[in-house]
DNA sequence: TCTTACACATA
DNA sequence: ATATGTGTAAG
């Protein structure tokens, strides 16, 4: 079975299009215009919606989607190679907003590679509580968030479902849509409050596979011809001789590396439309405004489609300390070539493994009120390199419930339950670095999201703007997620209702 | 399947 | 120079 339709990576369709309308000019350099993409959004409520998020390089993404994109998961984490980079545009130069990315499922499949192609194998292994990557940066102003690109190379990938860094997680042989959040940050600088709003833009070029070694090898060589740091592997001349000197002994591949060993890969690109989940396309956007933060990144959150109980993923915040403003990521671009995080305790280590330790299933740490936040972020640098990262919750045990309880049973729940301020999930485990408050809400977004999706689907929905795409299911827009619309379209962008749902209204109050 | 040490690369 | 990101080969 290819993928083909239904699946996977079947794709033919390309939905990749769309269009866009951006009335301004993209800025091309930074995005490949050509295409249709940009989504253009249009988030119409507050203020969200001129904004609009181009894909950098995008055309890099679609030779990898072209050909089934694999993103490698370790323990340690993984960057993400082509490098998820965004140009941002129609921003207020003088709010404030906080840049997110989370990974969601694009379906709930499991896949396997063989015979040179992948297929559907199974069904997805139960979603996780989902964890959201903060940009460094945040909170920053429109001023500083659309005058260079914004980079989230430093998002890493795990499979470790006990992962201490904050590093999203992810399953191998999975497949997964990246998606932005643009969230504008309250006076505290945080979000999270009941008409926070927000637009969501998913690329679905950017979907992959994640995989603890490469299956197609047409992935390898584009890895290896692209990502700067992959230099070595490059087969041209001498540097394979040069290797092959080296190693004398053994005789290694007479081949080059870089000689092609594959075979092929048909000719769609296996991913196919359909995951675009979604009704988000290509490059949708989407963008809602939100009534929560939550959400927000409830809608995100969720996967598949499918049943909103599962969905309720939780999300967690990872939030990077760092702030630098480095973007560089190493693109390489010509070469063709060839707290909550909860860590309970912060100070061992070790407590992050044992789940245990968390004693509830996380929940919403931040629920609380946050802190202020976000904008001071002494920490930021010092943490330093470890990146710190705090999610909500509940992860660590997730794993152990089953989701169905789980979903059920915490979806709303969660968030409302009090912190207390001992709360370990509350706290931030590092301190330096990760402190900051607008972890806090933001995992507490991401928790609920996650559940809610059902409900807060129905309610607000997500979706794109697109009509069409729009899910049909009654399920909540997660449904959608995965549904990906194949339509081309270009981008849509949903406008999330307000709704402050009971639930909500009761975390947020938590304050 | 996943993990690890390693040579090579960037920054 | 140190630190860190890459895919490989071997476990």
């Amino acid at each position: 079975v290819m993928a083909n339709g239904g699946d996977p990576f079947a794709i033919p369709e390309r939905m990749d299009t769309d269009t866009e309308s951006p009335k301004e000019n993209k800025p091309e350099n930074h995005t490949s215009s050509s295409s249709p993409p940009s989504p253009e959004t249009s988030c119409t409520q507050q203020g969200m919606e001129g904004i609009k998020v181009y894909l950098h390089e995008r055309e890099l993404w679609e030779k990898f989607h072209e050909v089934g994109t694999e993103m490698i998961i370790t323990k340690a984490g993984r960057r993400m190679f082509p490098c998820y980079k965004v140009k941002v545009t129609g921003l207020n130069p003088k709010a404030k907003y906080i840049l997110l990315m989370d990974i969601v499922p694009a379906d709930d499949h499991r896949y396997k590679f063989a015979d040179n192609k992948w297929s559907v194998t199974g069904k997805a292994e139960p979603a996780m509580p989902g964890r959201l990557y903060v940009h460094p940066d945040s909170p920053a102003t429109g001023s500083h968030w659309t005058r260079q690109l914004v980079s989230f190379q430093k998002l890493k990938l795990t499979n470790n479902h006990l992962d201490p860094f904050g590093h999203i997680i992810l399953n191998s042989m999975h497949k997964y849509q990246p998606r932005l959040h643009i969230v504008k940050a309250d006076e505290y600088n945080r979000f999270g409050s009941k008409n926070t709003a927000f637009c969501t833009h998913v690329f679905s070029e950017t979907a992959f596979i994640a995989v603890t070694s490469y299956q197609n090898h047409k992935i390898t060589q584009l890895k290896i011809e692209n990502n700067p740091f992959a230099k070595g592997f490059r087969g041209s001349d001498d540097m394979e001789l040069h290797r092959m000197a080296k190693i004398q002994g053994k005789e290694y591949p007479v081949v080059p590396r870089s000689s092609v060993r594959q075979r092929v890969c048909p000719s769609g690109s296996p991913f196919g439309g359909e995951a675009r989940g979604l009704g988000l396309h290509p490059y949708s956007c989407e963008n809602g405004v939100s009534s929560t933060t939550q959400d927000l990144l409830i809608l995100p959150p969720a996967p598949y489609t499918l049943p909103q109980p599962d969905t309720h993923e939780h999300m967690q915040v990872y939030h990077c300390n760092k702030r630098k403003a480095d973007d560089s990521c190493p693109t390489a671009e010509n070469h063709q070539y060839r707290k909550p995080y909860i860590v309970s305790s912060p100070s061992n280590d070790e407590s992050y493994y044992q789940p245990s330790a968390y004693p509830h299933p996380p929940l919403p740490p931040s629920v609380h009120p946050p802190p202020p936040g976000l904008s001071d972020s002494p920490y930021r640098s010092e943490a330093g390199q470890r990146q710190a990262c705090m999610f909500a919750g509940s992860e660590p045990r997730l794993d152990n419930l089953s989701c169905t309880s789980w979903s059920y049973s915490c979806p709303l729940t969660p968030p409302m339950a009090p912190m207390t301020p001992t709360d370990p999930y509350t706290t931030f485990p590092h301190q330096p670095y990760s402190s900051s408050p607008r972890n806090t809400q933001l995992s507490s977004i991401a928790h609920q999201g996650s559940h809610p999706l059902g409900d807060s689907l129905s309610h607000g929905q997500t979706q794109s703007s697109r009509p069409h795409q729009t899910p049909q299911h009654p399920s909540p827009p997660l449904t959608e997620y995965h549904h990906y619309p194949s339509s081309p379209s270009p981008p849509q962008y949903h406008t999330l209702h307000t709704h402050v749902r009971g639930g909500v209204s009761e975390w947020s109050e938590t304050t």
